[in-house]
DNA sequence: AAACGCTGCAACCGCCCTTCG
DNA sequence: ACGAAGGGCGGTTGCAGCGTT
């Protein structure tokens, strides 16, 4: 960033500085015991009286800085410029490529904890983290890629298995050196919330809108949790513990390695709660507002007729929007509410998360892997391209069966020497057809917003471990069906939940009679059907293609 | 070349929580 | 128990740089 600053390590020349004065009318002020405390950007003779003060007294006690120094400024501003601007072992500049990853394996680790990630980045304030955070997030989830890599991930896993827990921990052990047993990334799933409340925090993040109209259940992927956090009056607050404890369930956002493991089924007769029954209404979030967001993120690229709701800055992809709009949803009767939501949630996280990206060589987390991933997402896709050159009459059956257009064969094979990091999600992240616009294409069962799917117990680490060898995928598409149904069929209108009759029944079809209890079908199956059916993977973000990968039952 | 829009980033603000007296 | 101070973190704002028109 060559944006010069207002703290520039010499000449303490502010490009926000107008004059000497330590009160800025202008920049408004509160009053302090009749003072009038200045607020906006520091000059340089404020920072100058303030290192003098802590010089000479200390750190602390900020309060009396205004008094012994005659600096209108409140403590806590004091505090925040001498933190984040002043303190002399600060480190300026950009973040190294060690730093990004530190900080994108301690995220995976605490979340948004930009403190405690501070605390192992000498030099760096949490703020400057924090604004590293975000812009990454905003750059990823624009270009359409995972917030972490999949090493990660797979590093995760390793480290996890042999821990014994169904937490994660993302390497880096020595970073963990603080962490207690407890201290685990939660497992999260789609499920992972069963029965305990706690988790219900991701719900309370979603929009009062979604909540009321529509089941959602586990959807929320933490990894964008930082990013898709609302404005709210009252902001959720953590938990006492850093992590969440044995059971397995979601606190303080943190990110969701394991979305294929973890199912945790039988643990409650219905695990999936209800918002209904389960709303906090301390947790309801108020409203989006179209209007907010300091940017106009709402680019042109960003679907007019859909508005930016709340604090939810995205940003369409490229790759989306550009060709079709989501007017493909007049196809099928959307619920409204879907419209509302599209701009909420743009990447179905369990297909970022577990995109291949193992090869990525040095994961930089911004500009580096950027392109690189989104080559690899290119190549991918012409790869597909040449394959099925006209793919977009494939039905379901024919992508079943051994048909040489059968693409999620043919990646799986690709992708065998991972089958837990390419599994289905890699997949899902493989445009369907090669139409170049995935929402030109019908849209994939596991697009539809709700979520009642259960799927079986799915051992994610047995299949990371290769025990279980997928044997099938199936793409599973509702409208390639003859009896399609209209998208509110395929919820129950008392439970407002997708039928999972109905799922079961048209998985059935695709498989051409074959009972599904034959099959697992993989959670990361469902987990995207579980998103998507929230409305916030959006329809066909990443031209994700409905991809069953089935495994032999157990 | 100028205008415009978008993006990244730095920095501040506000709310809330924790700690401490 | 209460309030003040400190601290954490999400949200917001404003600017510079850059690309596009």
């Amino acid at each position: 960033m060559s944006r010069s600053t207002n703290e520039s390590e010499d000449g303490q020349i502010s490009h926000y500085q107008s004059d000497s004065s330590l009160i800025d009318e202008n920049n408004g002020g509160s009053t302090s015991g009749g003072h009038v405390l200045k607020k906006g950007p520091w000059t340089a003779n404020e920072d100058e009286i303030l290192r003098t003060y802590v010089q000479q007294h200390g750190e602390g006690n900020w309060n009396a800085v205004q008094k012994h120094s005659g600096l209108s400024r409140c403590g806590k501003s004091c505090r925040l410029r001498w933190a984040n601007h002043l303190r002399p072992d600060l480190k300026k500049g950009a973040f190294t490529n060690d730093e990004e990853d530190l900080i994108i394996n301690l995220h995976a680790q605490i979340g948004n904890k930009w403190a405690r990630m501070a605390a192992r980045l000498p030099g760096r304030t949490d703020n400057e983290i924090k604004n590293y955070w975000n812009t990454r997030v905003k750059r990823r989830l624009r270009a359409g890629l995972p917030l972490y890599p999949t090493d990660l991930c797979l590093q995760a896993r390793q480290e996890n298995q042999g821990q014994n827990t169904a937490g994660i921990n993302c390497g880096d052990k020595g970073q963990s050196d603080h962490m207690n047993a407890k201290n685990h990334i939660p497992p999260v799933i789609f499920n992972g919330l069963n029965g305990n409340p706690d988790g219900l925090q991701y719900f309370s993040e979603l929009p009062t809108m979604s909540m009321n109209s529509m089941p959602m259940k586990g959807i929320v992927h933490p990894q964008y949790y930082s990013y898709m956090t609302l404005n709210r009056k009252k902001r959720l607050r953590e938990t006492s513990d850093d992590f969440p404890d044995s059971s397995g369930c979601v606190q303080n956002g943190y990110p969701l390695f394991d979305q294929c493991e973890n199912v945790n089924p039988g643990k409650d007769a219905n695990p999936w709660p209800t918002f209904q029954e389960d709303l906090d209404p301390n947790k309801i979030l108020l409203p989006y507002d179209v209007t907010q967001g300091s940017h106009a993120l709402s680019n042109g690229n960003s679907s007019a007729s859909n508005p930016i709701y709340g604090n939810v800055k995205l940003e369409l992809p490229s790759l989306q929007y550009t060709e079709t709009d989501l007017g493909a949803w007049a196809t099928s009767a959307p619920p409204p509410l879907l419209d509302s939501v599209d701009s909420f949630m743009q990447s179905p996280p369990s297909v970022n998360v577990f995109e291949p990206e193992c090869s990525t060589p040095h994961n930089s987390g911004l500009l580096e892997d950027l392109l690189h991933e989104s080559k690899n997402l290119s190549s991918g896709k012409r790869h597909l391209s040449e394959k099925s050159p006209n793919s977009s009459s494939i039905t379901p059956c024919d992508v079943v069966d051994n048909n040489p257009l059968n693409f999620c064969e043919t990646e799986w094979e690709d992708y065998r020497e991972s089958p837990f990091c390419h599994s289905a999600t890699s997949l899902l992240n493989e445009p369907i057809t090669t139409s170049g616009s995935s929402l030109d294409e019908p849209l994939p069962l596991n697009s539809f917003p709700g979520n009642t799917v259960k799927p079986e117990p799915f051992d994610a680490d047995s299949v990371a471990a290769k025990e279980i060898e997928p044997i099938r995928q199936i793409n599973f598409n509702h409208f390639d069906r003859p009896d399609s149904l209209p998208l509110s069929d395929w919820f129950d209108q008392t439970t407002g939940y997708v039928d999972q009759t109905l799922v079961n029944n048209t998985l059935a079809s695709v498989l051409g009679g074959e009972s599904t209890n034959d099959y697992k079908y993989m959670a990361a199956s469902t987990a995207s059907l579980s998103q998507d059916m929230m409305g916030f993977g959006h329809y066909s973000w990443n031209a994700m293609p409905s991809v069953c990968q089935l495994s032999e039952h157990l």
